[in-house]
DNA sequence: GTGTGTGAAATTCTTCACAGCG
DNA sequence: CGCTGTGAAGAATTTCACACAC
């Protein structure tokens, strides 16, 4: 029910680390602009508040980084990380639903994830589809189909609760799509589809903080 | 380093179960308003992604949801998730960070958490405080701690990587907060506090999905 | 028959402990 | 010495399997 990785050489990379390398990605990215050289596992641990022994297991993963006896050294380690998940790879993707989050991810997208083109955007509300001021075209949500083959897009971004998102789904399968994020609390039925699906249910999250806090008080 | 229930008569849940029964929560909602009465393990791990066994037992954790031999009773189920998680509970939050998330947030805020009362916005652009059109009072940072503390704030929700932001985390402490939303891809340094931490980060996820892409492929 | 509840088994993930390197 | 790499131990979670209820 959940992605694995079947790629040649390399052996499978367990979700959370998946999870943790991309997040010590972003940290040497960060530490990066401040010219950091090197990085222990302590650190990195401390940051991401996991224990040093969890992130040299998670490095281990992706290959020894090939690494002295005082720590990593930090763009090797990104390098490597960058080389083994692909995320230098470009890829297209879409934007579905054109409301505020959707136009804040539009604008925000060279800075935040530069290896990603926003090749389309869609919405039901045609409308809004003929006020909008963005940058990239945008089509009526039952063109997904059609557009997310001829473009070549393998992701999409649900951003808010479109008409009839039950169906969209189906038509960004049709259209040969690989990955969907989701921000929408809408538990989208994917059928059992070989589609990576990651749910960002911001809803959901205050709930679980606020259970939190309700059972540890 | 990550949070456990300390409430007294129910056995602790685990955080991968904590977050289900969120969403299934989420779910009987949506459910609810269709008028569904009766809801089966097997449907809502459909809906979640897992297997039915799984939701059996975490439904279990929260006390026999006293069902029948055909699925449970939705509304009994909704109440006792809301129960037991205490998610009736109000309480009163602040926005740091008033950009364009921060504002869909404040704007969405009734409808997406009717219990969350956003009693105050903070930013570190005072220029942004005078000009903002919005219906909740604003502050510089510096005045978290008194803030926080005098309208009794207890769950911070952090949009964006204002300026200083590291000294964010000990000022809301400070405060007395008693949980963060961290929508920063900033890494926040809680030290060893008791302060419960959701890292909500979106990037990250990108380069996770990313990550699948390329490994299965 | 369909579906829940739950101990036991299996799996996955994390933590430990220590060898080896700079 | 401090820090990495890694097999082994340990813990947490998921999956199984079957008794029981409708």
């Amino acid at each position: 029910m959940n992605a694995k990785s079947g790629k040649k050489g390399i052996e499978r990379i367990p979700g959370p680390t998946l999870s943790r390398l991309c997040k010590i990605y972003g940290l040497l990215e960060e530490l990066g602009e401040k010219g950091e050289i090197s990085i222990s596992s302590k650190y990195i641990g401390k940051r991401l508040g996991v224990g040093p022994h969890n992130i040299r297991k998670d490095v281990g993963y992706i290959g020894e980084a090939g690494t002295s006896g005082s720590g990593y050294d930090a763009r090797k380690l990104k390098v490597q990380i960058e080389e083994v998940l692909g995320l230098k790879k470009k890829r297209n993707a879409c934007i579905i639903g054109l409301g505020t989050l959707g136009i804040v991810i539009i604008n925000y997208q060279k800075t935040m994830f530069p290896n990603l083109r926003i090749a389309a955007g869609f919405d039901s509300n045609v409308n809004k589809l003929e006020t909008i001021q963005i940058s990239i075209p945008v089509y009526p949500t039952y063109e997904i189909p059609e557009v997310v083959k001829r473009d070549h897009i393998e992701l999409a971004v649900i951003t808010e609760p479109v008409l009839n998102i039950e169906k969209i789904p189906g038509r960004l399968i049709q259209g040969g799509i690989k990955g969907i994020i989701n921000f929408t609390p809408i538990n989208l039925d994917l059928e059992y589809e070989k589609v990576h699906l990651r749910n960002i249910d911001i809803v959901s999250e205050f709930r679980y903080l606020s259970a939190l806090l309700n059972l540890s008080e």
